[in-house]
DNA sequence: TATAAGATGCGTATCCTATGCAGCTTAAAT
DNA sequence: ATTTAAGCTGCATAGGATACGCATCTTATA
């Protein structure tokens, strides 16, 4: 596993840090097969359909979709015809629940975790405090909204999403190309 | 890099997703160098002092502290008898600020870049504004502390900090034991 | 019974993050 | 001057997390 002859050459990364804070794609997709689903409340929506919509992976937002029909946002109807459709009216859906659920709770240090915590300073460490609350007024804030809100030009949105993607389907090539050229890997 | 024997076992991951919103050690080891040279106002604090006190890594500590220098946090001096103190009193270092420079930014979703951004309904979507005014009430409430905040009871901080270390220095093993279980991985 | 949809389980390609390490530079002691 | 104790710098790497791909099964409708 250490041994073994050296790789070619490998494109060559900058390590140092990069910004974390940030929201996974699962909660970003997440987030978008809801607004899809909302601005279509007639028929029903399928993986597919929304897959092109967005010009995205359609294997991965079938894992969203599922996920998102287990947790009661979404009723997942299999078998021909089936679809995905709201369980409950859009102005019933909260963001930031919704994102609480995808990102899976709100954990921002190791400090939090019961378990392996092992800083030393934890008992007499105010931080946590300060760090607690700055995630609880990051989800009060999402909280305030719901899918109903962020969808409510429903008719733009219905336009911009019928239409068709610009060129083939899923350009997987144009994605994430972390832009980071702001803080620390800036070297003179 | 597609064919090849097959590996003979691997360890069997779960896949799916798991909790983002976190704060990288990066920015953890930020916030403790800089409690520990609040803690130590006289002499100037060593970088493998601080390891050793936290028992962590001081090869990450070493890159930790050099970027608080660069952005005037700490005032690091070389050569023999060397060591870091803080740039300005603890009363005018504010949580928030650091945070923010360590983490890189407030972009928590690709919609936030204008470059990369591919996302269809970026135009009419409403979602943006949510979650920019939702990491802006994270930073606002982080910005609400300063060091000394935290840090405040210097005494106790002190004392568990110059206490050695339970076991030899730096164990690696038991970290990030990601201890999620909590929300999508759950299979029935 | 064909067909269209979602469900599932397994494999994998990249990243990202956190480190390791070797050598260099700076500055105070001796 | 020379030693020595710091921090600096530029590689390299490991390990885990994330986001997919793919094949197959299940369900339900026509």
């Amino acid at each position: 596993m250490t041994g073994g002859p050296a790789e070619p050459v490998r494109p060559l990364r900058l390590p140092e840090t990069a910004p974390a804070m940030r929201l996974t794609t699962f909660t970003d997709y997440s987030l978008r097969v809801l607004m899809y689903v909302a601005a279509h409340p007639e028929g029903r929506a399928t993986i597919g359909e929304i897959a092109a919509a967005y010009a995205i992976s359609e294997n991965h937002l079938t894992k969203v979709v599922h996920f998102l029909g287990k947790e009661g946002y979404l009723t997942n109807l299999r078998g021909r015809g089936g679809g995905l459709q709201l369980s409950r009216p859009a102005t019933q859906i909260n963001v930031g629940e919704v994102v609480k659920a995808t990102e899976g709770g709100d954990v921002p240090a190791e400090c939090f975790e019961r378990e392996s915590n092992c800083c030393a300073i934890t008992a007499d460490c105010k931080l946590k405090f300060a760090l607690g609350a700055a995630v609880r007024a990051f989800y009060d804030e999402l909280r305030r909204h719901t899918l109903e809100d962020v969808a409510r030009n429903r008719r733009a949105l219905t336009r911009v999403l019928l239409a068709p993607p610009a060129a083939g389907g899923y350009d997987r090539s144009r994605r994430r190309k972390s832009a980071s050229a702001s803080a620390k890997p800036a070297r003179p």
